[in-house]
DNA sequence: TGCGTACGCGTTGTATCTATGATGTGCGCA
DNA sequence: TGCGCACATCATAGATACAACGCGTACGCA
């Protein structure tokens, strides 16, 4: 007899359909989501549901209106700005304090790059996205602020969101972000703050331009 | 017949009660609130309970185990330097932001400071409390960023936590804090940017030494 | 024909009930 | 006396049932 597989908490499968389905724009934005509907999608009950929309809805990925339904929050040229800029500031920040940055840092980012050049090469682009996202989370994560990384991996899934179609839009980018971090590593490993601060402010703000022409 | 007066939504008040409960320490840091009591307390089922705590534990003032209970997060070291750092990332930034200054926000301002003059001159701690977290937040607020408002709106209701005791130990705290606010606003009205952020930065960090020393 | 009201459906909000897992305690055995 | 196992207790996790509310629609009346 197999010792039964342990299925993860419901809520939390829940909450990973729906992060998934919003994420990768099988949920459009403005959509209308009913607990029901979801609750048959996943096959549980309501009341699961409800925990996932909750913690869904702190996260700014949906809003929930009382007796109507949970909305499906379409990506606005005022929340691309928003977040833009919050990673900015959260990120050079973690850059300033990093700097010096310790061998273990240095080591960790190092392998990062490794990793994500590999998968460019491969034509991983969904696991280079993944590493890349290490990576800057990485800097964050060393600042010790568990405020501010949580807050910024927040910010990456919004961003996540908003990225894909300008990703595929293009497949060139994929390049100019490791020739970017290979930059930002050089300069952290010279100690020289000012110019991880420049590089990660160029490397951060790149598609704002962009993302802003799709959206309107 | 007086048309029945239309209670708030039940998560909300249960919501209400533990973040009053935590925030005067009537709930200790590292007591164990079992949804139960709260549903007793409150007087409602423990559906909406959880709804309440799940919240709350987005905002980082409780702790939920599965199957033990929620946590009251006790006020650690850490997070005093979290909080603390994280206010001056956000208010410094949208202080620059903020120079020069419109004359909305600086009449705001204004107005602030003079409600909280009465409210000390007439001994009403609480009420100066809030109308100081006004003055803060509007300056945040005029950056124009939700996700930094939202993001700081939160830290206050932490910070406050941590402040009722030393509050309490520092009743002259309160003229300090209207000298400055007023240095703040002239710095800000002369549009030097540098002058605002040096003097929020002494503003904001005036506390962490003293919480420091208290919570060991 | 135009407006106002009443009804019906769908959704969330709340309560209650059951299942399951964790924890501490006490008894039995070595 | 010390260790280990079984059980009682109590917590959450989830499912189900019910109530309340909002909104659109259709009907009736002027």
């Amino acid at each position: 007899m197999r010792p039964p597989v342990k299925q993860p908490p419901a809520a939390d499968r829940v909450y990973a359909h729906v992060k998934e389905g919003v994420l990768e724009r099988r949920y459009e934005g403005g959509a209308l989501l009913t607990e029901g509907e979801l609750a048959d999608a996943v096959g549980v009950s309501r009341t699961p549901v409800r925990e996932a929309l909750l913690r869904l809805e702190a996260e700014g990925l949906i809003k929930l209106y009382p007796k109507k339904g949970a909305l499906v929050l379409p990506v606005s040229a005022q929340e691309i700005a928003d977040v833009v800029e919050t990673r900015q500031l959260v990120e050079e920040h973690a850059a300033r304090k990093a700097v010096p940055a310790s061998p273990q840092l240095l080591a960790r980012l190092e392998e990062l790059l490794e990793r994500q050049k590999e998968q460019a090469a491969a034509g991983d682009l969904a696991g280079a996205a993944v590493t890349d996202r290490c990576f800057h989370a990485e800097i964050v994560r060393s600042g010790g602020n568990e405020i501010l990384s949580r807050l910024y991996d927040q910010l990456r899934d919004r961003q996540l969101r908003m990225g894909v179609a300008v990703m595929h839009a293009h497949p060139d980018r994929i390049t100019k972000t490791l020739v970017e971090h290979e930059q930002i590593l050089r300069a952290l490993r010279s100690g020289d703050a000012e110019a991880v601060v420049g590089l990660i402010h160029g490397h951060v703000s790149w598609f704002s331009n962009l993302a802003r022409g799709e959206v309107r």
